[in-house]
DNA sequence: CCATAAACTGCAACCGGTTGCAATAGCCCA
DNA sequence: TGGGCTATTGCAACCGGTTGCAGTTTATGG
């Protein structure tokens, strides 16, 4: 059933129908009235394909997020697309992982759908090659990195100050007179890079500079409770720790309360994302609070204001604010 | 860059380029050299709407959820998205809400949109309205309800086995000694009616027909913290609680152990879905296992079998396994 | 009742591809 | 060198809409 189907039987030409469909003045209201009973009596409704591809405007926008099982990826990927479904777009999904070939393959694809506009989920896109897939494949339409930066004139990007929250962390404990602090780690991301840096910038400010205790682990609970296995058989005399993921801070809480340790009595801890997580743990954890609901929402806006031709900021720096639980 | 260009430049007709594009036979090789030259100097992509239209085949699918945000549809969501991906399909997606208006309007944006199946995750679609607008609006492409079941000739369904899963979990407790039972449910969706009746069938089938003491709660952990109290004041002498969820089950443990309890010492829990929730309970939940990611994987291969042409069974019923933790 | 403006309506081109079919070119062999 | 084939190539129609512009109605007013 096409327009040109209800034309036919409507005795008209299609550019009627057209008008009718897309409620643009210039139609009798007698014709308008037949145009709209066959439209109602054949369940009529629009290829938006083929109107996409007359008006240039697909009304699409692509969502590019590094594994949206992560849980705060999910909440951003959740109110981003809201906020674009309730302004009419289509959202395209693809989770990408972390590889630089995936991610500029899916830039790809968002180009060969005409997408008007890109939101990337993820601190995996902050790197030259997505910048050089960008610039190549999309550097006609806006495109907002949640939580990372590229310096591109058509790239928008939504940040917390990542640095300042970690630091801000270390500064909490010290008020609690602990600066026998270790730190977890997870991936090398750009982000993460400045959480460390934030983390050791304020062991530096209370006077522990180079004393940093360092440990790694993957974002996983179990992970996260060898790490601490580790930094209790290394430091027996830890006073606190900080996991850059709240996931990785529950395994650690475990692994601390399992080997008899009191938390915070013994041991303080203080995850990043105050997410679910942190409610379900035992003690509740405490938890640097990035704002994700107002930084999708920010992501989202700065999207909607360039695709509606509205100016917008290249950068945006969020606050933080620490959010404290049981564990501190 | 169209085609045309290419061809413009090349001194050939689009016709060619469309070839060599698709990697048809029937062009010389010398000027398939010069094409794919070209293409490659001006970086071409080509418009995948308009072959869309063309070909009639807009390798989009539609994925409808109710919230992605719910855990269990989160990974299901990411399992179907991926599997469709690896075969070259777009995923639409767009969180319906519970409201059968709301679900109906997203399901016309997909007929609008051409897409060549839908995917539905949740158990909120299982309604008399969503099979009507299915009916109307996608009666020939395939559409898999991913838990649940709609008697239409292009549906596709995945279900568990929610009235022997619970019925088993009685059993369970039961066989540990344990009848006097109570079972918090949560949405009142043809999936949470069959769990009820599961969970009452079991209790007739131990000798207490008659007796299950059933409460209700939101989905989240605060909703599963009051309804256990409330079980608690109204049955203080209660052995066993079940859950039809684990997130409300986490709640539920908070609950007991605040007010003194011990779990599973006093009462024991089961939940249901065996997500990261009961992992990161303390102590550790025992759940109901519906085999989330074969179901999804079902999901999946049932749209492209059917996307391929292939048969497939219009309901799948998986089974289902108790996964036993700290809690039992 | 007629001139003139205003309101409708439809033609045709265009969006960027695909594809059946006819035309042309190139090749082999007698 | 001519005939018969096959391999290339391009024309033109089609997918399902939109829209500028010109032609046709209809309404208004003198």
């Amino acid at each position: 059933m096409t327009i040109y189907d209800i034309a036919r039987e409507a005795g008209v030409s299609a550019s009627s129908v057209s008008r009718v469909v897309n409620h643009k003045p210039g139609v009798k209201p007698a014709t308008r009235a037949k145009i709209e009973a066959l439209m109602e009596k054949y369940n009529f409704s629009l290829n938006e394909t083929a109107r996409g591809l007359s008006t240039q405007a697909s009304k699409m926008i692509g969502i590019l997020v590094t594994d949206i099982r992560t849980i705060h990826y999910t909440d951003t990927a959740y109110c981003v697309a809201q906020e674009l479904a309730a302004r009419g777009y289509c959202s395209i999904l693809f989770n990408t992982g972390a590889s630089d070939e995936s991610q500029c393959h899916y830039l790809q694809i968002l180009e060969q759908r005409s997408v008007e506009g890109v939101v990337l989920i993820g601190s995996s896109f902050q790197t030259p090659a997505v910048q050089a897939a960008i610039a190549r494949h999309l550097p006609n339409i806006p495109v907002v990195l949640v939580n990372g930066y590229l310096d591109l004139p058509n790239v928008y990007g939504v940040l917390s100050d990542d640095v300042g929250g970690l630091a801000s962390c270390v500064a909490l404990l010290a008020r609690k007179g602990r600066t026998r602090l270790a730190y977890v780690r997870d991936a090398k991301t750009p982000s993460g890079q400045l959480k460390l840096q934030g983390y050791l910038q304020g062991m530096a400010a209370c006077g522990r500079a180079g004393d940093g205790w360092v440990y790694e682990a993957t974002t996983d609970l179990q992970a996260g409770y060898e790490a601490t296995q580790q930094i209790l058989r290394e430091h027996p005399d830890v006073q606190g720790i900080l996991y850059s993921v709240d996931l990785i801070a529950a395994g650690g809480v475990r692994a601390l309360t399992d080997s008899g340790k009191a938390v915070p009595g013994d041991v303080a801890v203080i995850g990043v994302d105050n997410c679910l997580y942190g409610e379900l743990c035992n003690p509740r954890l405490t938890s640097l609070d990035n704002n994700l609901l107002q930084s999708s929402a920010t992501g989202a806006m700065l999207l909607i204001d360039r695709l509606e031709n509205r100016d917008a900021p290249h950068q945006v720096l969020l606050p933080y604010s620490i959010v404290e639980r049981e564990t501190t």
